[in-house]
DNA sequence: CGGAATCCGAAAGGATACTG
DNA sequence: CAGTATCCTTTCGGATTCCG
């Protein structure tokens, strides 16, 4: 597919006959972009992974968003949940097909990120060092 | 640098010194995926606009969030915005250096997600569906 | 034309307690 | 171990009103 076919008309065609919040690529897009769901498939990228091992490996996560997010996840084909049948039970998560093959597209902004974390920061600095100046110097 | 060295790794040389809610990381992401921020950056990267043009443009969005987004996304340094000292004043967006260096993975991602939404589509009906039965079949 | 300020409802997200 | 259910706070985001 062409990456650079002009968004504008994308946008357009898209508002034709759906109210633009219904919009599949957002849609998709919101379904990636929460709090947590980059980072645990960032993780899972890796190798599968059971619940506890997930909690232990991101420990700021509340326990009723790591469940939520991965059930969103897999809702949404990225990943998948497999219950081992043992004494203490197991559930073991990992990604699909589908969840790999958005993890390239991803981690390439990740790694954007963090190239350029640092100009990101400078930035705001510099902005919010300019509002201060704005708003206090002729006081 | 290495898109490709290990995610677990990096997770925990980052919880070495601060919490993990600080990644740098995680708080550009967290600026690219807002509701509205894709799209104005996605619609910015054509062309620079002007704050009603971009009103128009993406006619669901409300005068405070279009204002509130262009904002952080100057803050974040991946748009300019330039007073034109005209009579009626004119205002005017466009990206930054910083901002186009971004607006590339960025892309790829909108790419992939309009390339496979009908996919993720799918798989949401089909747990939808499998939730519903699981749910009432036993009565 | 391009905003800022205020108000309010909706949704995200965290803490805690309980369950199988 | 791997959840579910409830409560509560914070944030997001829309509607409205006013200003340079």
């Amino acid at each position: 597919m062409d990456a650079r076919i002009s968004f504008a008309d994308r946008l357009k065609t898209m508002q034709g006959d759906q109210p633009l919040d219904a919009c599949p690529v957002r849609q998709v897009m919101q379904g990636i972009f929460g709090k947590w769901s980059t980072l645990l498939l960032q993780a899972l990228g890796e190798r599968p992974y059971r619940f506890g091992e997930l909690r232990r490996l991101v420990p700021d996560i509340s326990q009723r968003m790591l469940t939520q997010t991965l059930r969103d996840l897999e809702r949404d084909g990225y990943v998948y949940r497999k219950v081992l049948p043992s004494k203490p039970p197991r559930v073991e998560y990992g990604l699909t097909a589908l969840g790999a093959s958005m993890l390239g597209p991803l981690t390439d902004l990740v790694v954007w990120a963090s190239d350029n974390f640092a100009a990101v920061d400078a930035a705001r600095r510099r902005f919010d060092a300019d509002e201060a100046a704005g708003a206090s110097g002729s006081g």
